[in-house]
RNA sequence: GGGCGCGUAGCUCAGUGGGAGAGCGCUCGCUUCACACGCGAGAGGUCGCAGGUUCGAAACCCGCCGCGCCCACCA
């Protein structure tokens, strides 16, 4: 033990041992019943580490520490989620190079010496995997220092990566099977489409983003004059670049003011187009002029307009965000002046939808078939997350997983998990109601999981999209870009009657909803699966509900039928001081490495650990010093407990010893209870305010018994009761803040114990029975406890009124209470006489407690 | 528009039917033999507002106000 206790170079000390003795190694021999297996969130290793992840993934390891001591083999990989657009993006400016999935593989390709940004090489897909393989795995590095640093009880052995073979063939393999059950399907339909990164998105990937824009009223012609009263249709719209696009209007069937136009043909301006004008009960009458423009395809609306109504398509819109060339007067494109059609919309080909819209309003005012002015309006505009212009809906054929149809057995999976909190539980439910279509997880990208699909060219060598060839399973992983599908030569890759290959990859949630199963190594090690899986736990952040819950839920259901883990631990978010989230894009973002290392690791989980389960927790550096503090308190109590401390007795002897075992024992018992519920804070905040009231009364009411070991029996009988109890006692405080504080704790634990405190046994109800040696504990013991602490609070109140030292003598103090009450106080008055330097101590009844302090004359005056 | 959560001391937050609490911050004091990375003491609150249930409400119910998040068919 050392003279000094200091938590300086803890870290690194207990680190290094934990892994050099395999501290955390999982143990696969251990029975199922015995296994407590995490599905931990893999972090996307293409940014960096904020607080928010150090917050969420401290209280996992509380959980896990928590079980590990409960005698269970705790399964805790960590997986780095590395598959997808953010380190594609790195690496295109990096390396100066860009994926083209045409190209072959060269296995002695070397990046550019000067990497170009203006002109990247164009290189093969596998290529261009190795290059993201090779920068994410320096941040992987980073990131595992950085958790170790934290003290995080991870199997380091264990480790995956997203876009690791092993991911991919697990990917692909499920893939397969959803494609062979008819789960999953290709498709030509409108997909949510980012221009900028030209790839599809799905509905999970999108936000709400206010934006600046304008209502124009534009006047439609109504193709049949005979009518009365109604010459004009009149729609009101934010996008009328997507005139040429229109392709029918709209009003609600009992809209009274356009009923005489229901039926009948409008015509577009500028273009002359004929468009129906139908009813549907989604339109609302009460926004702009109750008349609405469908456009193939302005927002998600439209498309359900134009899926229930049969319309046409009439698409404007390229993959890149520009307005194509149409082709005027061919089929699906009249109009009754196609020159004039022509001409007006050779204006708005080739511009962006923001350039094309400023204007197409031009020429519609100068078509005089603009109404007023248009008025600025603010509204939300759906965006990719990842994007910086709103996404578009765009025609192209993609790969789809059903979840629309599995929606009530979604929600009933939800309800057989466990959440924690359980109010989380509405979170998925609203999600899963609101779905509006399947999941789309083809993306036109390439730093992801290859679909491992092939398709024949005919003889005019167009791809069968109806006969696709699919991967043998002991092919898996394949890369159908560089790798021929059986039956095929290399060679005839992009040949007619050959072969190519599906050029699109998945969606990273694609592969990241597979974590239980690339965890627990499932097709490659069944016996390690069946042991792990369903696993115990999945911890993760609410605001990834929608995502990472819900789509490794659908494919553990359609895969397994059941659960992927039987509970859900979410937790809250880090907010700066100011209540908002913490991200980089507002530069409030506080580095983990520093905290670490200005506090200490423990002071950082302590705070991390008080944030409840589920609360956003606002960034508090105070609340770090705090913890600090607790962990030196520690260091201190438990040199203090154990330094050259008398010999132990064989029971406990002493009320005040007794009394507080059985206040400890109700501790246990309570943080046991939070633990096993997910509560980690509560469990934390139970055993340090027990702690610190343990310090500051009942240490201080023992001290003079714990020193003043004489030779007369009873003295000697009380110092070895205390003995007893301090020793008992400290050893359950170091366990019970293992979870919270593991390197001060293991620490402590190495000045009189053997082996890691993190592999001692959780205590329990018998071990306190234990150390109580065959006494037992009463109300009057417990009492007398209180009362001593109250009363040692008066004498410490009366000297630090007559500004003296806590040491200084009192002649007498006058106890006030009942009789009961100062009976019970009598058990412990030799300890509360030598605690405040008390010559005596004398009562008076009376109704409550009031205390007389005559202090001793003070000698310096 | 719908759902969920939150509103308690200057700050961060415990407290789910019976004495309004903790830590930080603030003030004062103490070289104290585990700890000055300390110890002791003190000041500080109409528990968002209004009603109801109850012998009794910070807590339970209804309504309102405010904040946050999620969702929505935001033309």
């Amino acid at each position: 033990m050392p003279e000094r206790p200091t938590l300086d170079g803890l870290e690194h000390k207990w680190s290094a041992a934990w892994e050099r003795d395999g501290c955390y190694r999982f143990d696969p021999s251990a029975p199922r019943e015995r296994v407590f297996s995490i599905d931990t969130p893999p972090p996307t290793v293409s940014g960096s580490l904020h607080v928010g992840h150090v917050f969420s993934y401290t209280h996992t390891d509380a959980i896990a520490r928590f079980w590990r001591m409960r005698g269970r083999a705790v399964f805790y990989p960590m997986g780095w989620d590395d598959n997808g657009l953010p380190t594609e993006r790195r690496v295109q400016n990096h390396f100066g190079v860009r994926c083209d999935a045409s190209v072959a593989y060269d296995p002695h390709f070397k990046p550019p010496a000067e990497p170009s940004e203006r002109e990247p090489v164009g290189i093969s897909r596998p290529n261009f995997v190795e290059l993201c393989l090779a920068l994410t795995a320096t941040d992987e590095r980073a990131f595992e220092e950085l958790w170790r640093r934290l003290g995080l009880s991870v199997d380091w052995s264990r480790t995956y990566t997203t876009i690791g073979a092993r991911a991919q063939r697990i990917s692909q393999r499920s893939f397969l099977g959803l494609l062979e059950r008819g789960e999953a399907y290709q498709v030509e339909a409108p997909t949510l489409w980012d221009v900028d990164f030209q790839t599809a998105v799905a509905q999970a990937e999108l936000e709400d983003r206010e934006r600046p824009g304008a209502m124009t009223r534009i006047r439609f012609g109504v193709a049949d004059d005979t009518l009365d009263g109604v010459r004009d249709a009149l729609i009101e719209t934010t996008r009328p670049e997507l005139i040429p696009a229109c392709v029918a209007l709209l009003a609600h069937p009992d809209d009274e003011r356009w009923r005489a136009l229901v039926g009948r043909d409008a015509l577009t301006p500028l273009f002359g187009t004929r468009v129906p004008v139908l009813t549907h009960p989604l339109v609302d009458r009460e926004k702009g002029t109750g008349l609405v423009m469908v456009c193939t395809f302005g927002d998600v609306t439209d498309v359900v307009w134009w899926r229930e109504l049969g319309l046409p398509v009439r698409s404007v819109l390229g993959p890149d965000g520009r307005l194509t060339d149409v082709p005027w007067g061919a089929a699906g494109w009249d109009s009754q002046d196609v020159e004039r059609a022509r001409r007006e919309y050779e204006q708005l080909a080739g511009r962006t939808v923001n350039q094309a819209r400023k204007r197409i309003v031009e020429l519609l005012t100068d078509a005089n078939d603009v109404v007023g002015e248009p008025t600025p309006v603010t509204h939300a505009v759906k965006f990719y997350e990842k994007g910086d212009r709103p996404i578009e809906i765009i025609t192209s054929r993609q790969w789809f997983v059903r979840t629309v149809a599995h929606g009530d057995e979604l929600i009933e999976r939800g309800r057989e998990l466990s959440w924690h909190p359980p109010y989380m539980r509405a979170r998925f439910e609203d999600w899963v109601n609101g779905l509006t279509g399947d999941w789309c997880i083809s993306r036109q990208r390439f730093f992801g999981v290859p679909f491992p699909i092939w398709y024949p060219l005919d003889a005019a060598g167009a791809p069968r999209h109806d006969a696709p060839i699919v991967a043998r399973d002991e092919q898996l992983p394949v890369d159908p870009s560089t790798d021929a599908p059986d039956g095929y030569d290399a060679a005839q890759r992009g040949q007619p009657n050959g072969f190519v290959a599906d050029p699109d990859v998945m969606d990273t949630w694609a592969t990241s909803s597979l974590t239980p199963q690339i965890a627990g190594r499932a097709g490659d090690d069944d016996e390690l699966f069946a042991n792990v899986f369903p696993m115990d736990v999945r911890p993760q952040a609410h605001d990834i509900i929608r995502t990472w819950l819900f789509t490794t839920i659908l494919r553990s259901h359609l895969d397994y039928g059941e659960l992927p883990w039987r509970n859900a631990a979410i937790s809250g978010w880090v907010l700066d001081p100011d209540r908002k989230k913490m991200s980089k894009s507002k530069g409030n973002v506080v580095t983990p490495m520093h905290l670490l290392e200005e506090f200490g690791a423990d002071a950082v989980r302590y705070w991390a650990a008080s944030g409840r389960p589920g609360a956003d927790t606002a960034f508090d550096a105070q609340q770090m010093k705090v913890g600090r503090r607790l962990a030196v308190k520690l260091l201190n109590a438990s040199k203090f407990a154990l330094a050259d401390l008398p010999a132990e007795g064989p029971s406990l002897t002493s009320a005040l010893d007794r009394a507080m075992v059985a206040r400890l024992a109700r501790v246990v018992a309570d943080a046991t209870d939070s633990l096993e519920s997910y509560d980690y804070a509560r469990a934390l905040e139970r055993t340090e305010v027990f702690f610190w009231w343990y310090c500051d009364y009942y240490l201080e009411l023992v001290k003079g018994r714990r020193y003043d070991s004489g030779d007369a029996d009873d003295r000697r009988e009380g110092a070895a009761s205390v003995s007893r109890a301090l020793r008992r006692s400290l050893s359950i405080f170091q366990r019970l803040f293992a979870p919270f504080l593991p390197f001060v704790t293991e620490e402590v634990w190495s000045w009189w114990r053997d082996g890691s405190v993190h592999q001692a046994p959780w205590p329990d109800a018998d071990e306190v029975v234990d150390a109580l040696g065959g006494a037992s504990t009463d109300a009057r013991e417990e009492l007398a406890l209180e009362l001593a602490g109250a009363v040692l609070h008066e004498v410490r109140k009366a000297k630090s009124q007559a500004r003296r030292p806590m040491r200084a003598p009192v002649a007498r103090i006058v106890v006030h209470d009942t009789p009961e009450r100062l009976a019970a106080l009598e058990l412990a008055a030799d300890d509360l006489r030598l605690a405040g330097s008390i010559d005596v101590i004398d009562t008076v009844d009376a109704d409550e407690l009031a205390v007389d302090v005559e202090l001793a004359d003070d000698p310096a005056q």
